[in-house]
DNA sequence: CATGAATGAGAGTTCATTCAT
DNA sequence: TATGAATGAACTCTCATTCAT
């Protein structure tokens, strides 16, 4: 187990510039709009860094939404080991995803997965990336801090999808018209539906 | 100059069925994946009868857009103008929201739609259209009917987005994983949705 | 030998006004550029009446140009056959060599077809026409008004293409650049050219 | 970022293969109607090696005019260096006068440009190239040459001009119809515009 | 005769991908 | 590993032409 060499350093360091980017152009320009090109150059590097590091563009794509679904789960995982209580975990957690719609990019980047998926499920290829993100997405531990109520699997569940879908949506919907709705009344939405879904009652 | 009625009709005739065709490729496709050749074989043309009736395929969207928000607050004003009471306003307009969430074809629209609006909105020619179609998914003739806790101006708009975002939201989520999420539950979700923040109380 | 019907009348009027669309059109766009819609605008007709009185755009390009080519060597005929004179002959045919630099459109509508010919010479239903408008633009009859030493056939033939050269490439020139050259220096040059060429030395 | 010499080789060579071809097919088509793909397969490569080396096919054209005008002045500024006397400056230019009555393509190029000059002289573009254009097919170096009485601007300017117009109308004529006119004979009337317009008298 | 909707071939252009370097 | 020239398939769009009216 040694410790990367220089090489391999460099390489590293070419792959993260280039996830850094895609994750950039894929949430600004959608993941049919980008460009390897653009990613590249975002990346300060041509097209062959791209097909050095991935093998298409679907590639650096699937990666990234692994790489970044499993980085918010450790945080998540993180965050309730921290946590003393069951209330101090239902704080914590209600303060991160009010936080999380602050930064766009994920929440758009989620958004063009789940289109990517619909429509192009069917790819042998996709599959197995697929599941992998599924699981990666999944923070089943929350479900020990929930209240009694909530932990029939359905239930809760239903409830994590409800959360998903008013986070990316309200990004979305702030980020095409800011003056129909404030960051203000984002955040306002967002707890009514946290402490409607989540918050013991 | 004026045309004998059968050239109207036979331009009506294709004009509706490439717009038919167009919301069936762009729910599925995407704004972006879709090509001008899909939705004009999809329409039993060729992509000449495409470019006869439209001028490029934002155009077709943009059109089919405001026509299909049109129709949709059409239907909302008849149903409140047909409710004798706000009681029965209420529960009919829950039944239609609700109901909505069996054609998913309006929901990618209207996703599609934001975010080519959020990636475009700078070409001057989007705007108007872009007015217009917004102006038509307006259905503020609801407010009237909404208890008085919900008519205050910023609250209320607040109100219609959450909504918004809820059912496309889910029905993107259903679409994507049946399994996860079950039509069922997306009424369930729906319905607690709706009661909250429309129903009074 | 009946005198043409209301029909026929208004059949040849549509008729004149694409040619005279065409000469316009091809003139300002080049055989190439110049499209079918826009000769039938700008006779303010559609493409269908164009369709009606031609075959194909080299049709209209052809007749355009036997017609237009007709009727400046009937010009010439009835101008020499005015002439009392070889001497007056040739004044007037100098006048009128230098008049002509004042209509472009026919010196560029000589280039197009040149070129037209010279790049789909093979064609054999060029090929009659080609004769045909060939055949239309000589004007033999100046011959018995040149001096003697113009009237060895190869010298004479030469000499009218000089003229025809420099007529059209000037015209070219100014059009292309009128600081350059104005349309003064045109006739200086014109002038010069007819006085070696064809008057008597 | 320094290339390794292969790949600007390669580069410089497939741009070379491509200008020699527009030159082929510009010449024999007109720019119009010479398509891309045509270009780049009578240079042996695809449209994408088309597109690897300039922008558009005006670009292609208007580099390779740049090119061809700066050849030639600089072929004549060298004739002209090498000369000892006025007298033998005017014949060696002389012989090149009639020399280039030998390569049509140029003759073309020069037709096809102006041409495209006056059609789409207003766009914005085309403005600097073109005046660079212009500028190396300045040749003034041949005043110092010429006898005092053609040394007037405005006479030395016209004189060019009528020179480039008898060149490449006479061109054009005897590729139209060498029937007509003979290659001995273009020559011959060439060298006649030349004593007439060029030589001392 | 004239209209204009529709066709279909072909244009210019973009871009994911390959490959010699 | 990274470059960038080159490929080729796909795209949007134009336009000469056809045909029902």
């Amino acid at each position: 187990m040694r410790l990367p060499n220089k090489h391999q350093q460099r390489t590293e360091h070419t792959r993260r510039k280039l996830l850094d980017a895609g994750l950039r152009v894929f949430a600004r320009d959608g993941f049919e709009a980008a460009s390897i090109e653009d990613i590249a150059t975002a990346a300060g590097h041509t097209r062959g860094a791209f097909y050095a590091n991935f093998e298409t563009k679907e590639d650096l794509f699937l990666v990234l939404l692994e790489e970044q679904a499993m980085k918010r789960v450790a945080e998540l995982h993180t965050l309730l080991e921290r946590s003393k209580t069951s209330q101090a975990a239902l704080k914590a957690l209600r303060g991160v995803y009010l936080e999380r719609a602050n930064d766009p990019r994920w929440a758009m980047l989620g958004l063009e997965f789940k289109l990517f998926a619909l429509r192009h499920g069917k790819r042998a290829k996709l599959a197995a990336a697929h599941r992998r993100i599924r699981a990666s997405m999944n923070f089943d531990a929350i479900t020990k801090f929930l209240p009694a109520r909530l932990c029939e699997p359905e239930t809760r569940e239903a409830s994590k999808v409800m959360l998903e879908v008013a986070l990316s949506g309200l990004i979305l919907e702030h980020a095409y018209d800011p003056k129909r709705i404030s960051r203000q009344q984002v955040a306002v939405l967002l707890g009514q539906i946290f402490d409607m879904f989540v918050s013991p009652g």
